[in-house]
RNA sequence: GUGGACGUAGCUCAGUUGGUUAGAGUCCCAGAUUGUGAUUCUGGUUGUCGGGGGUUCGAGUCCCCUCGUCCACCCCA
C-alpha cells in the first residue's frame, strides 16, 4: 500500500464499478426528460451563510456536519452539503423563479463531516429534483410519481413509501407547543438525546429510535391530528392521487425532516436492506424556502436521492448494468502486423462509432494474446501476422457466442476473412 | 461526536502457548502439453504482517497510541 491514502470518507469509484454508476446515470436522465425537468448543474461551493439560512442553524448538518472554511479573501466559504439551497440560489440569481413553473434536476457530490460507514460517505452523490411555481397537491403527486417511477427503472424493489404532512408552519408552531407540553411532563422518561432535543429541535423528539422514548410518544399529540384545514385538504388531495396512480404508502406521522425548510408533505423511500442507513429518498414541500432566501413567495417541492445507497440496493438485487464488453480483440504478430493492426483498427472505428475494440499492446505469442482476448470478455479474437497481412485479410476466431456466457468451446470455429468483408461481419456482431 | 469488532501478497484467507530467511489459494508472468485462448503440469514476480512506540534475548502474535474499514448509536440521502 501506498504512504498516501485517500481523505476519510472521499473513495475513488473504479471501472467495474463505474458501469453500474454509468448506468444509473443513463436511467435518471431518461427518467427526469420523461416529465420535462432540465438539469441543472450547480457549484459545489457556496457560502456558507446561504446553508445556515436554508437548512436551519440549529440543524446538525449546521452545527457539526459542514466541511467550512476561510478562503484567501477570508470569506467563509462551504463545501455544500445538499443540493436544494444551491438550487434556490441559483434559480433567484438567475431570475428562474420570477413569476414562473420551473421543473429541475441535478445529480453531484455532496459533503458532509459524519463518521463514515456502508452508505454513508463525507462525500457521497445524490439525484434530486426540484419543481417551483406550483402549489400542488398535484405537483406533489407528480414529483413522487417521478420518483417511484426511477426506482421502478432502477429495476429497484421492495421499497415502502412512507408518507406525512407537517402542516402550515402556523400549525406546526401550534403542535410544536402542544408536544414541547406533553414531552415535559414526561421528560424523566426520555432519552438522553430526546431531552436535549426538547427545547432545540422538539419536532425531531418524534423519529427517536429509543423504545422507551417511542412508548411515551404513545400518548402524545399527533401531527395529523393538529394539522390545519387547507393542509388536510391538500395532503388528503396528495393521497387519492397516489391512490389514483397505484402507488402504494404508509402514513406515518412520525415522519419529520432534519433540514428546516420543510412543511407539508414529506415522504421518505426506505428498504431494510442497507441497515441502518435505510432512506434511500426523500423530500418534501418546502414553501417558505425561496422567500426566506430573498425570493418572492413561491412554492416549491422536491426530492433527494442517495447515489450510493441506490447502487448498494442495486447490487443486493443483482441488478447489474447492461453488458459493455468489448466486441472484438486484435492480436497482432510482429512490428509490421503491428503497425496494420492500428491502422485496421482506426479504419474499423471510423466505420462503426458504437464498435468496441481493443488492440493487443506489448506484444506476446500468440497464446498469450489470444489469453488476454478471452480475458477482456470480447466476441471475436481477430488475429493478424505477416501472412495475413500480404494477404489483406485476417484470421477471424469466434471467443463466445452468448452475450456474457463464457467461452463454450476450447476452440471456438475459425474462419480467413479479407479486409474488404470484416464490416459486414462486425456489423452483424453489433446488431446481435 | 459515542460505543464495539476487525486490519497479514492485487483479491480471499491461514499463521498453533511470542521462536530461525512469513504461508496457501487465486490473480499475473514465463515455459511445457493441447489444434493458437479452456484443462493439466513446471517455474517465477509481488508483502515496510496498516503506521508509530513499548515489553522481551526474540513480536505478525502481548501492551499503548494512531490511521483505516465495518457495525450500532447519532445523523441523513
Amino acid at each position: 500500500m501506498s504512504r498516501f491514502q485517500s481523505v476519510r470518507g472521499f473513495n475513488d469509484i473504479l471501472p467495474p464499478d463505474t458501469a453500474l454508476w454509468q448506468h444509473l446515470h443513463a436511467v435518471a436522465t431518461r427518467t427526469f426528460a420523461a416529465y420535462g425537468y432540465g438539469e441543472i448543474r450547480l457549484p459545489l461551493l457556496e457560502h456558507t451563510s446561504l446553508f445556515a439560512r436554508s437548512i436551519g442553524e440549529v440543524t446538525d448538518i449546521v452545527e457539526k456536519e459542514m466541511f467550512t472554511f476561510q478562503d484567501r479573501e477570508g470569506d467563509s466559504l462551504t463545501l455544500r452539503p445538499e443540493g436544494t439551497a444551491s438550487t434556490v440560489r441559483a434559480g433567484l440569481e438567475h431570475g428562474l423563479l420570477h413569476n414562473q413553473q420551473q421543473r429541475l434536476w441535478y445529480a453531484g457530490p455532496m459533503f458532509r463531516h459524519e463518521r463514515p460507514q456502508a452508505g454513508r460517505y463525507r462525500q457521497f452523490h445524490q439525484l434530486g429534483a426540484e419543481a417551483y411555481g406550483m402549489t400542488g397537491p398535484d405537483v406533489d403527486l407528480e414529483v413522487i410519481a417521478l420518483s417511484a417511477r426511477l426506482m421502478r427503472n432502477l429495476g429497484i424493489g421492495g421499497l415502502t413509501l412512507e408518507l406525512n404532512s407537517l402542516g402550515s408552519s402556523e400549525a406546526r408552531t401550534a403542535y410544536r407547543a402542544a408536544l414541547v407540553a406533553f414531552l415535559e411532563r414526561h421528560e424523566a422518561g426520555l432519552d438522553a438525546d430526546s431531552k436535549r432535543r426538547l427545547h432545540s429541535n422538539p419536532l425531531r423528539v418524534l423519529d427517536s429510535k429509543s423504545p422507551q422514548t417511542q412508548e411515551i410518544l404513545r400518548d402524545a399529540p399527533t401531527m395529523l391530528d393538529a394539522l390545519d384545514a387547507e393542509s388536510r385538504t391538500h395532503f388528503e388531495t396528495l393521497q387519492q392521487g397516489l391512490r389514483d396512480l397505484d402507488i402504494a404508502y404508509t402514513l406515518n406521522p412520525r415522519l419529520v425532516r432534519g433540514l428546516d425548510y420543510y412543511g407539508r408533505t414529506v415522504f421518505e423511500w426506505t428498504t431494510d436492506q442497507l441497515g441502518a442507513q435505510g432512506t434511500v429518498c426523500a423530500g418534501g414541500r418546502y414553501d417558505g424556502l425561496v422567500e426566506q432566501l430573498g425570493g418572492s413567495p413561491t412554492p416549491a417541492v422536491g426530492w433527494a436521492s442517495g447515489v450510493e445507497r441506490l447502487l448498494l440496493l442495486m447490487r443486493a438485487q443483482g441488478i447489474t448494468a447492461p453488458d459493455a464488453a468489448a466486441h472484438a480483440y486484435v492480436c497482432a504478430l510482429g512490428d509490421a502486423a503491428q503497425r496494420e493492426a492500428m491502422r485496421l483498427s482506426e479504419r474499423l472505428r471510423d466505420q462503426f462509432p458504437a464498435l468496441r475494440l481493443i488492440v493487443n499492446a506489448g506484444g506476446g505469442k500468440l497464446a498469450a494474446q489470444l489469453k488476454r482476448a478471452d480475458r477482456s470478455g470480447a466476441s471475436l479474437a481477430l488475429i493478424l501476422g505477416d501472412n495475413e497481412v500480404a494477404a489483406a485479410s485476417v484470421q477471424v476466431k469466434l471467443l463466445r457466442t452468448g452475450a456474457a456466457g463464457p467461452n463454450e468451446s476450447s476452440s471456438g470455429p475459425q474462419e480467413m476473412l479479407p479486409w474488404t468483408e470484416l464490416p459486414r461481419r462486425l456489423a452483424g456482431l453489433l446488431n446481435a
